[in-house]
DNA sequence: GCCAACGTTGGC
DNA sequence: GCCAACGTTGGC
């Protein structure tokens, strides 16, 4: 079993959206970093817990806890050309990018980046680290268990 | 809106 | 394979 932060723009899906999804589970569509596909495809597996953060916005900051649902399969919008994530490179053949599906444990108090920045336990976090980018991120077992004890 | 950092693209 | 240009991320 593994650990994941893995960031979402509230504006797209927040803790209260993930809630509120039948199931209470959500496809994590709309990945296009290879490092980011390569962990949900290669690494991600039922029952990894996940860090359901919530970025780009007022409040950055972990928002709750989830659990991965399902194995990767093809992420649906990159064959829909209509949508923003749509990659014309990607056919049902050879699909390009996928994802699993996320569902909610439960919604915490929000425990702001700011507060993350201060535990000398979670320094070695990689959304810590300067310049990282990456929307789905490793966590270590004893990172994930400080957090949710002080949650 | 700014801007640093990083990933991707494409010409050569 | 190099690398400049460009686009994106995401905190502030």
């Amino acid at each position: 079993m593994r650990y994941w932060l893995m960031k979402s723009e509230p504006s797209d899906v927040s803790i209260d959206d993930l809630a509120a999804m039948p199931e209470q589970s959500v496809a994590w569509y709309g990945v296009r970093n290879y490092q980011a596909r390569n962990f949900m495809r290669d690494q991600m597996q039922p029952g990894d817990k996940v860090l359901f953060y919530h970025s780009s916005c007022a409040e950055p900051g972990i928002a709750g806890l989830a659990e991965v649902s399902t194995p990767a399969y093809p992420d649906a919008t990159q064959f829909d050309p209509e949508n923003k994530y749509f990659d014309a490179k990607a056919t049902a053949e050879t699909p390009r990018w996928f994802n699993v599906d996320v569902k909610l444990v439960k919604k915490t108090r929000l425990m702001p980046l700011s507060e993350i920045r201060g535990y000398p336990e979670l320094a070695g976090m990689r959304i810590l680290q300067k310049g990282n980018r990456l929307s789905i991120t490793p966590v270590d077992p004893a990172e994930y268990r400080f957090i949710v004890k002080h949650l």
